[in-house]
Order: C-alpha cells, then structure tokens, then sequence
DNA sequence: TGAATGTATGAGTAGGTATTCATATGAATA
DNA sequence: TATTCATATGAATACCTACTCATACATTCA
C-alpha cells in the first residue's frame, strides 16, 4: 500500500503521510486545472451561495424586475436588496438596464439558468 | 407606471413603496417555489463555495480517493481536509465507503457533475 | 430650481465559517 | 494486548459577510 518509494527530489516533507496512493495521486495532480480558476468557480458558487440572492435570481428566472419589484416579491428593505444586486451584478450573474428613474435587472447568461436549474434537480433528490 | 391601483385588501403595508410593476411582480411570485426549497439550494451553492471544498471535488472528478490522498493532492494538513469532507458528506454531495483504515471518497451522483461544468463554462466566460 | 422618487453605498455590527491544535476513535499489525 | 496508522472531531480564533441605518446620487416632475 505505501508507495512512497518514489520521488519527491528529497524535500524535507518525505514521510510525513505515508499512506497515500502515489499513481492515483498523480494522475489527480495532471488533471489539476489551475488554481486561480477553481478560485473564481469557488467565488461564482458564493455568489449563489446566500438565500436572498438565490431568491432574487429565481425571480428573474420567470422576468426581468426592476428594484422595487424585487423588494416587493422578497418583501426585504431596499437597501439590503441593492447590496445583494451589487454582487450579483459584480459577479456579472446578473445584467441591468436603466430606464428613467428605475433599475432593471436580468439573468446574466444561460449558464446561470443551468446551474439553477442541475441545482433544483440535486436539490430534489 | 404606477399600477398600485388595485388591492392588496388594504394591508398597512400599502404605499410603503410606490414604483411596483403590479402585473410582473404577482406573476413571479405565482412562479416562486416554496422557500425552503431555495433555502436548500442556497445551502448546496454554499458548500461548493469554498476553495478547499472546490479543490476536492475537482480531484474526485478524476478518481476515487482516501484522506491521505487528498491530503497529498491538496497539500494541506489532514484536520483541515477532514473538516471540509465532513461537510461535503453532510450535504451528500460526495460518498465515501471504509476499507481497512482508510475511507475513500467520491462523487455522489450526477447532479454535482453537471455543476461543476457550468460552473467552469461560466467562468471561462 | 426644488421636491420627490428610485437606487446605490459606506460604516457598524452580529452571526457564520475555515483553519489550526490537541485529542479521540477505530482498524491493522506486531 | 500494545502500538501504530488513518481518520474524525471539539475548541479556539481570525476572518468574512449579510443586514440595518443613514445618507448620497441621479432622474423626473412641478
């Protein structure tokens, strides 16, 4: 089991776990995307990861809701809803256009609608 | 603009804010799913929020794997690694089966596939 | 121009969370 | 049985984040 035999060019950590499974490992560590883009996919989770911007982003599933549309469907203070519309927006998750007075916001892309929709589907079992 | 015209049956919440898009608002919120349901998703969002949780299931994308493994693949120390597969085993969204000492993680369904490629056509832009 | 309306944002705060350290549990081995 | 190895977990801590409050900004209208 302990295939430690291998490599590792002497560093100062030989040994310190023994157990591991050296040619799964590897292969692991090939397949490895770079580490700044599963931050940002860490980062694009976040961004769903809270329950008002999860309600906020079902809303514009079924239309585009201007800020007080959506402060009215959440029945939450204006300001707490812009803050969550601010990160949304920054996550480029969702898009916005003005028009007069008001703010419209929309889903961003169809990725969005997808991760939504595997979401829902993992979510019900 | 202002369609507050109609009802509402007078609650003391009326003219609290003045800019509703009526029609819209009352047909997202016939469309909106029970909260508890977006509360879960919120839920299943946030455990894949997190760099170290995100590395993980990104490693047993490609293998199956034990602690140790992990541990090797992450480079990070066994307490920290065990922590978060707590948490991704709380929220089923990896399984794990015990054979002599270790216990070998995996991917639990389909579902977190599908997520994790969004996720990453998302980011990729 | 001044008032009103719709939206955005900075500061403050309470609650949450990822890591580390120390230790416990449980299986294999001598 | 005692020891070693693989994994799990409780407590402590440092960092993060969502909400509220107050206020600023921007657009429309009188």
């Amino acid at each position: 089991m302990n295939k430690r035999a291998s490599g590792e060019i002497g560093g100062d950590d030989v040994c310190k776990t023994v157990c591991v499974h050296r040619s799964a490992v590897d292969a692991v560590k090939e397949c490895m995307v770079g580490d700044g883009t599963l931050r940002e996919l860490a980062e694009l989770f976040k961004v769903l990861s809270d329950h008002t911007r999860i309600r906020i982003l079902h809303a514009l599933l079924h239309a585009e809701l201007c800020v007080c549309d959506l402060v009215d469907v959440l029945d939450m203070n204006q300001s707490a809803v812009s803050h969550q519309l601010r990160v949304l927006r920054t996550a480029k998750v969702v898009k916005y256009r003005k028009e007069g007075r008001n703010v419209f916001y929309s889903l961003d892309d169809d990725h969005i609608f997808s991760l939504l929709r595997d979401g829902m589907d993992h979510v019900r079992e």
